[in-house]
DNA sequence: TTAATAATGATAATCATTATCATTTAATTT
DNA sequence: AAATTAAATGATAATGATTATCATTATTAA
């Protein structure tokens, strides 16, 4: 068991209690990696775990998202993704989306993070300053047409 | 009437039909330039077109959204936000958004914009290489704590 | 082990958005 | 200007995602 009382250090102390479901949760996100709606943790889940409730994934997803373990996405279809939190976990690496506006597909990108970072940094520091305003994340959305959807089809919504 | 036919040129042309409620939304962004939620569209045209239906305001957004004439974001609060697209609209700044986690306000800002677009603009050329993905838009925001949520209180999500 | 309380599962309720359908309206054709 | 045609509308039902409620259960600290 990953979770067992030995290893609840750090991010993880700030979980107060350690349920089942909580870190059945945790280990799908482990498993996967992506970004994961609320109803695909819920399937997942079921396999091992056939009477979790829907309710207690939408609760811990807030939860694990409020102690800064998940980071919460909305890529414009009206529900919201989550992945682990890079802070949380080193595995994760520093990345952003780019999200097809045609059929709806996210594809993470990894490229060009160094000088991202650099800048973002900078703004991040005079837009605290000018705003006071406590800057804890970033993201950044690339919309478009995905290779598939360019051969292939009907396009619809731009950005 | 701001939308008659002698003005009907450019990205207006995109339009098929210059109804009275299409007229009516353009206009309500044309006056407030910050982003509207669909209920917050509604709400400011039943003052002068108290007839207007919410599926109108929903369809017409959607619509103007896949011509290109409104932008459409999700901030977090499970609800779709639009404005006037800066390629539609000349008076609209390329900008971003400081979004805060406690109350949910969402503050524009303009600065960083030539540094910002400089870097965008090779990654949007590297990223179409090598995803084959053709970028139409992007989108920046930074998730934190705003000026009057540091003093006043009760702190909540993080991104 | 027990006490205190956070978390759960079931499900009702809410909120945002989309679908349906009969009617109206904008633009085009006569 | 009247007739035509298809898109758009308003009312409202339906859907989908999320949140609230509440009695019960499970986790942690004492």
């Amino acid at each position: 068991m990953r979770y067992r009382r030995g290893f609840r250090g750090g991010f993880l102390k700030r979980i107060s209690r350690w349920t089942k479901s909580r870190m059945a949760i945790l280990d799908v996100f482990r498993r996967v990696k992506g970004h994961l709606s609320a109803d695909e943790v819920f399937l997942r889940l079921r396999k091992n775990y056939p009477n979790i409730g829907i309710a207690t994934v939408y609760r811990n997803l807030d939860y694990l998202h409020k102690k800064g373990i998940l980071s919460r996405f909305q890529f414009g279809n009206n529900k919201a993704s989550y992945e682990l939190s890079e802070k949380f976990l080193k595995g994760v690496q520093h990345h952003h989306h780019l999200i097809c506006t045609n059929c709806g597909k996210v594809i993470d990108y990894t490229d060009f993070i160094k000088e991202e970072t650099d800048l973002i940094r900078e703004m991040e520091k005079a837009l605290s300053k000018k705003y006071g305003f406590k800057i804890q994340s970033h993201q950044l959305h690339f919309y478009g047409i995905c290779k598939d959807c360019m051969k292939g089809g009907d396009q619809n919504a731009v950005g």
